[in-house]
DNA sequence: CTTTGTCCCATGGTATCCCATGTAATCCCA
DNA sequence: TGGGATTACATGGGATACCATGGGACAAAG
């Protein structure tokens, strides 16, 4: 498996420690991630997170833009608030309590899998967050205009 | 056989087991599929399934459109909301009981082939949903018009 | 010396593996 | 072509391994 995948449901225990779900491990493992890459989302109430390979295509993109861009800039500030986290023996990171009072999350926190990159929720945020993305995609019709299509890969 | 044909109907044991049908397992291992992927569907109260190769075309396509964009966004709920099983060496899979109760189903589950992709129905809603579209195409004079007609796809 | 993060071990629950059985389809040979 | 033998497949149950989680011990930092 080489994407992030599905939701998880984990704790947070009171040291602020948290289990990285095994599946995203393994899709962290074949990176060749050291660890793993969080940063305060600028949309939502919630974190962003990643393995080191994403981060390096998004120095690349952001590097392409103008530099001293507004645009360049505010990006910028994605990395400025970036963590590395390791991932100790047990498959656990420890949280930032900073990042986690950006997301509201007190004892549950959720790993939700967007493919190449993957977000944390404060559970019932992400349920009412879900619902409405759902809804819009329903009333818009979902498309996805495939790539590859007509291959036979 | 290279695509997902026919509909079978199997039991959900009481560990939450289903076998998946020979004829679609042999589908997903000529894919290199190291398992299968389900997801609720958006139109009807059925699971969507496919195999790996099939998500990663979306995964890509996903990428293709501007990272934080809303439309990106929409797409990527399907993904979050994905499941990856693997097929254990009894052909069987975990079916995650939430997808089970979106779909209806308690003890037997329809797998209906689509062709490049596949379903899993309560059977009760299957048998409904199929008459009404095939009345649907015989009261429209359905036509197809074919493509690759001569290729191997 | 207190606090904070890391390491190690223990535990419960769950998914996975392995083996057994029944049944239906296929094969083979007369 | 019929009928027994064999295989493939779906299904059930018990044993095992994995995973999330909690707590204590040790080390580093202030």
């Amino acid at each position: 498996m080489a994407v992030f995948l599905s939701t998880f449901a984990n704790k947070v225990d009171r040291k602020g420690r948290v289990s990285v779900p095994a599946s995203f491990r393994s899709v962290l493992e074949r990176q060749a991630s050291s660890g793993l890459i969080l940063y305060p989302s600028f949309k939502h109430p919630c974190i962003d997170g990643c393995g080191d390979e994403r981060i390096q295509e998004m120095v690349d993109s952001i590097d392409r833009l103008d530099a001293f861009s507004e645009e360049a800039e505010d990006l910028q500030t994605i990395l400025a608030d970036a963590r590395q986290l390791t991932i100790d023996g047990d498959g656990r990171v420890m949280m930032p309590q900073d990042l986690l009072d950006y997301a509201g999350v007190s004892d549950t926190v959720m790993f939700v899998g967007l493919g190449k990159s993957f977000q944390l929720w404060q559970p019932d945020a992400y349920e009412a967050h879900r619902t409405e993305k759902r809804q819009r995609a329903r009333d818009r019709g979902i498309t996805l205009p495939m790539v590859g299509r007509g291959r036979d890969t």
